[in-house]
DNA sequence: TAGGGCCTGGACAACGTTGTCAGATGCGGG
DNA sequence: CCCGCATCTGACAACGTTGTCCAGGCCCTA
C-alpha cells in the first residue's frame, strides 16, 4: 500500500509542513487525545491492546511529538545555553563538549552562540537565549556589564559565568587561576636567569588578559625587577599586531631574552617570531596547544583545563536548577605549569 | 517605587518563574493584548502615544517574550541543529562556527550535540532536534543509515549531510575530496622516491576514512606498486592503537619509508612516534594542523577548508527553505595540498 | 450634516501539548 | 442482582503567542 501523501492540495493551513498531531493519531486509532499523550510519554494507565492501536497509529503517521508545544505547556526546555566567544578557538572547543556532556546527563540539549568578543553581541545572544526560555546560561563575558541579565536570572535562568567573572551582578563564577598561573610561569622564567622579560597578551579589558599582565608585574616584583614599558603589549590577538609586537621587543639595544605569552592565539604567532630569530628567546605560554611538546624547543606552558571548566561551570548550572545551590559562589580552577623546553633557555646574552 | 515582587505567595501557578506575560503588559498599559503584539513586533497600527505607554509597562515589568508560544503560534522554530562527532575535535570547531554564522545572518540559533561517533547516538540527538521543530538539520553522519530521517525530511526539515555522505536516502551532501586528496598525497610521497608507503586511518566504516583509504590504492597503483597488507591499519583513533600500528610498519625486515595519515587525531600520535625514531621517515597527513609548519619537518598536509565546508552547507540548508532548491545534489570541495618538508624527505634507506 | 474610507485597537480562536477531573467499564463481594 | 471500587479513558482548559476580523472613531468630501 503506497503511503498516503498527506501534503495535501494546498488547503490545509497545518504549518511544519503537516505533520500529524497527537488528535491524527488519536482519531486514527480511535481513541481519546490524553492517551495517545500517556502513551507517548509512556505514563501508566493504558491496556497494552490500547497502547499497541496507538503506537500502530504513530508508526504509521509518523507521528513526532511536538517538543515546541511541550515546552510551553511545562515551562521547561531542557536547554542550555552557552554564549563563548568563539567556537573555532581550540579553547572552546573541549570547554562546549564538556558542558554538553553535563547537559546531556540531564537530558538537556546545548545551544552555542559566538560573540565575537562584541559586548553587544553578547547581550543579543543571551536574551535571544533566554527569550527562548532556556532554562540556564553559561556565558563567557566579552562586556563587563550584565545588569541586563538581572531580571532573567530573577525570573528563574540559571546562570554561570565562565572564565572571566560575570560584571556588576552578583552570579556563580568559574574562573582559572590566571594571576597564580601567570606569576607562576614568569617566575618560572626568573628562575631560569631572565631579567628582561616580555609579556604579550590580549585587550587590557578582557579579564583575564588583566589578570595575567597582573600575575606578570606580581612575579617580576617578586624578583625585584623593574618592568619597563617596552616590555608589555596589550592588544588584539591578530598576527599582524602580536607579530609587531614581538618583533619590537626582541630588538633594540636591550632586547627582551624571554617572553611570555598570555594566551593561545598570542602563543601560535609569537612561536613563529621566534623560530625566526638567530638569537634563541626563552618562551612560557599561556593555555596549551596541541603538538607544543613537538616542537623544537618544546614549548612550556602554563596549561587550563578547558573541559574541567566546562564540567564544573554546567555542574553547579543544574545544581542551581536543582536548588541544591543557594548563593553565587567564584570558583577558582587551578593551572599546571609544563615545562617543556621553551621555557628553560637560559638568557641569550 | 520598589519593584512588585511578582514571585506571589505561592499560589499563581505560573511556571517560568512568575514571569510576565503580554496580557499582563497589556493590562498594566491598559491596552489590549494584540496591541502588545504590535508593539513587541514593531508591526504598524499603533500610536507613538500607546506605544510609549506599552513599552513603559514592559520595562516596568521586565517583560520578556516567550519564543517558544511563538514558534508553535508561527510553526518556524529559527533554530538549526548541528550533530557533529565532538566538538573537542580542532576540525568541527571552525566548522560549526561557520554553520553558526550562516545561521546567524539568517536569524537563527544553532543547537549543537555531539555523537561521539555513535550511530545510536547520532539518531537520538537527529531526532530530538526533530522533535524540538528545528527548521533545518546538518548532520556529519556517524551511522550508514539515515532512513530514520525520511519522514522529517518530508514534513519539511531542510537536511544537509556533511563530511560523509547520507546512508540509504537521497539528501543534500557537502563533502570534502577524499579520494582525490589522498591520491594526490600518496603520489606526492611517490614522486619523492618512496614505495613502501604506509596508511593509518580511522574505522574503516567511515566513509572519510574508506575513500582515503580508496585514494591511497589508487595512487600506489597509478605508481604500479603492490600494497602489502602490513602497510594498512585501520581502526579507532586513540593514541594506543595508532602507535602500534605506526610502530609495527616502522619495524621488520622492509619497513614503510613513508606513511600517509588519514586523520588529524591519527596524525598527531603518528608525528610522536615518528618524532621518537632514529630514521627519518616520510609524512603526509590529511587535514591540516596548527603549527603543522613550525614542526621540524613541517608536516605536509592535504588540508580540506572546515570553514568552507560548514558555509556551503548551510547555505544550502537555507536554500532549501527558501525553497531555491529542488533535487539533492552531492558537492564535493576541494582539498589542497600543502608542502612544508615531512613530505619531501627522501626513503631513508 | 450625512456618508464613506481609513486608521487604531481589541476580542477571539488557534497552534499542539499536558494536567485535571469526571465518566465509563469491569469485576468481585455482599 | 446490585453496589462499590479500581482501572482505564476522554473532554476540557490552559500554556503565551499571533492571525483574523470587526467595531468604533476620526477626517474628509459632497
Amino acid at each position: 500500500m503506497p503511503e498516503t501523501p498527506r501534503r495535501a492540495v494546498g488547503i490545509s493551513g497545518n504549518r511544519y509542513g503537516n505533520r500529524p498531531t497527537m488528535k491524527d493519531v488519536a482519531a486514527r486509532a480511535g481513541v481519546g487525545l490524553k492517551t495517545v499523550s500517556r502513551v507517548v510519554n509512556g505514563e501508566p494507565g493504558v491496556t497494552p491492546e490500547t497502547e499497541r492501536r496507538v503506537q500502530e497509529a504513530i508508526d504509521a503517521l509518523g507521528f513526532r511529538r511536538n517538543d515546541s508545544a511541550r515546552v510551553l505547556r511545562k515551562g521547561r526546555t531542557a536547554t542550555v545555553g552557552l554564549v563563548l566567544e568563539d567556537l573555532a578557538d581550540p579553547f572552546y572547543g573541549p570547554l562546549s563538549r564538556a558542558v554538553e556532556e553535563v547537559a546531556r546527563a540531564h537530558g538537556a540539549l546545548l545551544i552555542n552562540g559566538s560573540s565575537a568578543e562584541d559586548p553587544d553581541r553578547e547581550q543579543e545572544l543571551a536574551l535571544a537565549l533566554c527569550a527562548r526560555r532556556v532554562d540556564g546560561l553559561v556565558v563567557i563575558p566579552a562586556g563587563d556589564d550584565h545588569r541586563y541579565l538581572e531580571p532573567e536570572i530573577k525570573a528563574g535562568v540559571a546562570t554561570v559565568f565562565v572564565d572571566r567573572p560575570a560584571g556588576r551582578i552578583d552570579a556563580d563564577c568559574v574562573l582559572s587561576d590566571n594571576f597564580g598561573g601567570a606569576r607562576e610561569g614568569v617566575a618560572h622564567l626568573v628562575a631560569h636567569g631572565h631579567r628582561r622579560i616580555g609579556f604579550i597578551g590580549d585587550m587590557p579589558r578582557i579579564h583575564t588578559a588583566a589578570e595575567r599582565l597582573r600575575g606578570y608585574r606580581a612575579a617580576m616584583e617578586d624578583a625585584g625587577i623593574a618592568v619597563e614599558d617596552a616590555w608589555m603589549s596589550l592588544g588584539a590577538t591578530d598576527p599582524g599586531r602580536v607579530r609587531r609586537a614581538a618583533e619590537e621587543m626582541l630588538t633594540g639595544p636591550a632586547p627582551v631574552t624571554a617572553v611570555f605569552s598570555g594566551n593561545n592565539r598570542v602563543t601560535v604567532t609569537v612561536i613563529r617570531v621566534l623560530a625566526e630569530q638567530s638569537r634563541r628567546t626563552a618562551l612560557v605560554a599561556f593555555d596549551d596547544l596541541e603538538l607544543a611538546d613537538l616542537l623544537q624547543p618544546g614549548v612550556t606552558v602554563v596549561a587550563q583545563d578547558a573541559a574541567a571548566i566546562g564540567r564544573t561551570a554546567a555542574d553547579r548550572l543544574f545544581r542551581q536548577l536543582d536548588g541544591t545551590l543557594i548563593a553565587p559562589e567564584r570558583i577558582e580552577v587551578p593551572t599546571r605549569l609544563v615545562t617543556r623546553g621553551s621555557g628553560e633557555l637560559p638568557p641569550a646574552d
